[in-house]
DNA sequence: TTGTAAGCGTTATCAA
DNA sequence: TTGATAACGCTTACAA
């Protein structure tokens, strides 16, 4: 088949016009069962098959939503965008993944890359933008941020309770009796991102068992990737600090940690415990198995979706700010004895209007 | 912005026809340099943005390329799908990821799946489908495939010397002691997929070392995912057998293994050896950390999308199969003394015309 | 070197 | 309930 079939070919083989053609294939009402047949035998014999660029620009809707998010290389995104590929099936529309590697300029490219006339909105992730970046965030479609409200109220968010999460994982250490407890991922000049809520969340733990913190115990690392826990966690073994845990802020950051005091001669979690955040596949097959905060994918998937879907059908609409739940899953890297009942647990979803 | 400007705008805006602005923005020779800044200092004051629907109807072509995946929720694929992004970005196209879920229906889906019609070619992932579904691979637009040539001629594959590779990885086990290996993710009705041709690795290397190969070493697993790992192993731990070395099909198959083996109280590698296959990133963190078969994933990447991009712009050119190269990881999880030196290792990308 | 105009395949407006 | 026809925004012969 050199030349692709048309609605025209179609037609004129069931007999009718085009606009009726047009009228089955998009279940438009008014349309006689005896026609309806017609036409689609006429679409089966002739393997005719709709031209997307065409009903594209047509409809000026492409039927693509676009998710930048940092890499795939990230288990935590890469699990992520598959769960955000499976709600945008569910509605009907195709995904389209960018990566940004959290740099700041490739995030800023994704609000005006070609790929966004290509889509009809965008699910956006930025890791490196900050506060001093809101100016920039004038994107020429509908958008919705994923993680921290760290720009602006302009947008709708999908977001999680950072603070309340950190400090319940940091909670979850101490009430087995851990006070040296190391923190690792800090951005030392974030203000409003996820790197400083879960750092607050962390000191509001600390704060409340009456430990002070120990700058000594904060371990900076940029990207979140494992050979940054790596170098983060050799950098405060290397300092002479000794922790008796450690708090990653998230997963891959927390494993990369693992590695390191396992390789220097730590019993984990005798000598230290260790806790991610996240929840990704990994930590349950860890060695040993990875206490963590875990993030309900498929609900910040599914808000997203509908949030997107919601603001490109009425982009007038209010911004929303919706968190979903978390819920720490304890496994072998903090399984200590508890000294005394912990309150804090799990969170159900819930929304606040901006 | 309420209506979207278009290269008419821009036209009158700059003073010259549609035909110059779409020279411009093509980089069109023969424009001169006033004109092109008159257009260019146009297209940036009104902020025009090309229309993608529009270029691809009248084109013909979308620019975008379809990557049908099992899921990105398995770190192989996942990274394996950040290269394919930068790959295809390097080239000026979008890559547009779509997930089987290994699923056999789905995988049929994916070959006639509205993403067909936004894309210009597949690459194509098949994991469910076998011989017998050659002939659902009727193809709308061009296809390259990935893995073993399992089906046909008649389209280009990129793959690598799966049964040279799994020979490799077990003639690793055998030069540091080890005879009873067990093989986890066996499809025992397979013929020629890339599950039958790593057995059939694994059972050449055990016949060059004089090695009968025991059935009760033998672990099934239909997907690859870390559990099936999990069960496999168990099956064959349950069973009585007891083998002093494990080759993993897969990665997330071996870490499974891995797992249980440990919980079961077994040391790796003293008591037991694993190794793996893939080289995913999780490898050279898990404790041990896990031997493996590289597979160079840049590279199946870059010549994938080569070889797509070729049959895109001539579709009567001639199939080609191209290998790439794998590299044995020797880490933590088979480090033994080596009893005699061992020939396998790696292997350059290589040829052959189909 | 630049302009004119036709047409890509679909949907939408109106009329029949 | 169905049909004719005009857009949608761009590229590309062909003309100038």
């Amino acid at each position: 088949m050199l030349v692709a079939t048309t609605m025209q070919d179609v037609a004129a083989r069931a007999g009718v016009s085009v606009k009726t053609v047009s009228n089955v294939v998009n279940d438009h009402p008014h349309v006689s069962a005896t026609t309806r047949d017609r036409v689609l035998s006429a679409i089966d014999s002739l393997g005719y098959r709709m031209n997307t660029s065409a009903r594209s620009l047509r409809r000026g809707r492409t039927g693509m939503l676009g998710l930048a998010l940092p890499s795939l290389s990230l288990p935590y995104f890469a699990e992520l965008a598959d769960a955000m590929i499976a709600a945008a099936d569910r509605q009907g529309q195709v995904l389209l993944i960018e990566q940004t590697g959290a740099e700041r300029a490739r995030e800023i490219d994704a609000l005006r890359s070609v790929r966004r006339s290509m889509t009809d909105g965008l699910i956006f992730s930025p890791l490196a933008l900050g506060q001093q970046d809101e100016h920039l965030l004038q994107p020429e479609a509908p958008l919705v941020l994923l993680g921290e409200r760290i720009f602006t109220d302009r947008f709708s968010h999908v977001t999680m309770r950072n603070r309340e999460a950190a400090r319940a994982a940091t909670s979850h250490l101490i009430a087995r009796g851990r006070r040296r407890i190391a923190v690792v991922g800090v951005h030392p000049d974030e203000v409003v991102g996820t790197a400083a809520l879960r750092l607050h969340g962390y000191e509001d733990a600390l704060a409340e068992a009456g430990i002070r913190a120990d700058p000594a115990l904060y371990g900076e690392a940029g990207p979140w990737y494992r050979p940054d826990g790596v170098r983060a966690m050799n950098r405060i073994l290397d300092s002479g600090a000794k922790p008796d845990a450690v708090f990653g802020m998230n997963d891959t950051l927390a494993i990369g940690a693992l590695h390191v005091l396992q390789s220097r001669g730590y019993r984990v979690p005798e000598d230290v415990a260790v806790i991610g955040f996240d929840g990704i596949e990994e930590t349950q097959y860890s060695a040993p198995t990875l206490s963590t905060v875990h993030i309900q994918r498929d609900e910040i998937a599914a808000t997203a979706v509908q949030l997107l879907q919601q603001t490109i059908a009425d982009p007038g609409s209010q911004p929303r700010l919706i968190d979903v739940g978390f819920q720490i899953e304890s496994r072998a890297s903090t399984d200590l004895p508890v000294l005394a009942p912990s309150s804090a647990g799990s969170s159900p979803p819930a929304e606040q209007h901006i």
